[in-house]
DNA sequence: TTGTACGCGTTATCAA
DNA sequence: TTGATAACGCGTACAA
């Protein structure tokens, strides 16, 4: 095949052979080892500078069995959410020594179950993991929690007891803030279109929204609740359905922001008046929620302090060399907050 | 289940110990080698999975020189453009049974440069890039390229002849479509607000802008011209400028959408009605100008064929040995479209 | 068709 | 403080 046509990388072995010195020496001096002199320290790290030299990770990774490597599991990136989440983990985790290896399921189980296999097998030092929707069995991440591996999970996080940890916003007061929001501005029928309740998110978001009900007395219309894939097509039947009864609706408390911003859109082609005859609230402040007409409101869950979190708790773990395996980790919170717009 | 605390993963001398087979059998089997008889594969295939073996990447890649890993290094993956290639270039990687690293510049030069030594060191095979827009020197990208590693850059490109793969969107149609459709619809006081010159995008972009005025004999105003960073606020101070003398424009072509819908908000708090007094069209078909009132016009990159293309080179060039060094490759050219909403 | 033996680049354990 | 040497797990000439 090719002869001389590689330019090989330099290794230590070549330092070692500039600097007269023997490969460990040159390691140690690479790794801040205790015992090696400071000029001696100096040389090499000019030395490697000069040649342009780059430690090669899998040979490390080979040998120290870490991989400085982190794996991250998300449905899909250009959601708003994820997508402010994955920035602030990875360059946190940039400033920590450690890279990131972004997979995303596009919310198919098997290709989550895919992942964590492949991410098993990449030797990922830790994974952060956003289930898919449908993910109630959490058998796959079971090979990387018993190897030790820390696993975190966020927002979608699984609803019964594993040995994990668990950062999530806090759902359940985000229905019930947005609900109450509702209320409080003179709306008493209120609809709700939510996701399947097989995830925490919409369980939890489906069940702050009957408290706040319930504690102002006022009756849920089962007709008007929807528990389906939270789609724009769907929020439109939705709307479709609420709208061709004799009574109708003055409010729609929607669990995501796809949904609010399609009975926003059908609310205009129907001529229903928003917030006059129809108030709307979202979930998640979507930046597109800030441009229709009017804004909608919806419930702001700090993507940045979710990142944040992940990351503080992720280093913690991966420093006291094992994950708090023993004592039954109670789930991070991370707090959520109105944001009142014009459709309500 | 297994009892012994194994943190310890299997390797092929294990399930060459099971099988009473050497090391050497096992490994040609698992990586289908033609001299393996096919019961022995099939007991080799059988005994990994009952043993949840993983091949280790790091040692494979150490021995193979191969990590079956590609780098993207990004401005930004909250960017919806670039969501959608990061997205399509995944997908179709993982079924080429590559991993993706991605990374994210946050636009700053500094971080790009550490990011390509980074990826450097965990010797991706390949390398993506769409560059800051302060980019214009490449340098940082010359220990990947020497090395044979094929690199190839999407959407910001570098101005001059470098030796790698270029995949961009057609930026100067894009500007001579935009342009165009706004003289079609009957303006004749263009404006034009785009970003700096040291990025390709908006020199080809300009370039499509200056073009079609030309062609229509249409004078070009300086002070309606902006090179500046494409913000919202920008935008504003920009249309603030324009609207305060007593000739103003009729219609405006904005080189992104961000400035494009910052652009109509300020149509709306001034009372310039849109698109009678002004017509206003974007760049990228961001979801967001498809909801604001009036709908936003722009123009169509096709995210999903430019990742398609990246990765079809991509694959090409990886199949191949060696990019195609030698041979000047003149960039892939990226079709793009117009798209006619309410705004103009 | 299968086995033996070596080396990829690094780090850890000795000994000097 | 430094050097020699042995792993880490895998892939591949070469031998059988």
């Amino acid at each position: 095949m090719n002869k001389d046509k590689k330019p090989q990388q330099n290794t230590i072995l070549d330092i070692a052979e500039a600097l007269k010195l023997s490969p460990a020496t040159i390691s140690r001096a690479l790794n801040n080892h205790p015992h090696v002199k400071e000029k001696t320290k100096n040389d090499v790290l000019k030395m490697a500078a000069q040649l342009g030299y780059r430690r090669n990770q899998m040979a490390s990774g080979l040998r120290s069995n870490k991989t400085h490597t982190v794996g991250l599991i998300v449905p899909r990136i250009s959601m708003f959410f994820h997508a402010e989440v994955i920035t602030t983990i990875q360059n946190s985790l940039h400033k920590h020594g450690y890279n990131l290896i972004i997979c995303q399921s596009n919310d198919l189980l098997s290709m989550e179950e895919e992942l964590a296999d492949i991410l098993y097998a990449s030797r990922v030092d830790a994974l952060i993991v956003a289930c898919t929707l449908q993910t109630t069995d959490f058998s796959h991440f079971d090979k990387l929690v018993s190897s030790g591996i820390p696993v975190i999970f966020y927002d979608r996080v699984p609803l019964d007891a594993y040995p994990a940890t668990f950062i999530k916003g806090d759902d359940f007061r985000g229905g019930y803030l947005a609900t109450t929001h509702l209320i409080e501005t003179g709306s008493q029928r209120i609809a709700h279109i939510s996701g399947k309740l097989s995830s925490n998110l919409y369980q939890d978001r489906s069940a702050g929204f009957r408290k706040a009900m319930e504690q102002h007395q006022l009756p849920i219309h089962a007709e008007w609740v929807f528990h389906q894939e939270l789609t724009h097509e769907n929020a439109k039947e939705a709307m479709a359905k609420m709208f061709s009864g004799t009574v109708v609706p003055d409010a729609l408390f929607s669990a995501n922001d796809v949904t609010a911003i399609a009975a926003l859109e059908f609310a205009k082609e129907n001529g229903i008046q928003v917030p006059r005859d129809l108030k709307i609230i979202g979930y998640s402040n979507d930046p597109r929620t800030s441009i229709t007409t009017p804004a909608l409101s919806t419930i702001e869950q700090y993507p940045a302090k979710v990142g944040q979190k992940i990351v503080e708790v992720l280093i913690e773990q991966l420093k006291s060399g094992e994950k708090g395996s023993g004592l039954e980790q109670r789930p991070y919170v991370i707090p959520v907050d109105l944001i009142r717009r014009m459709s309500s």
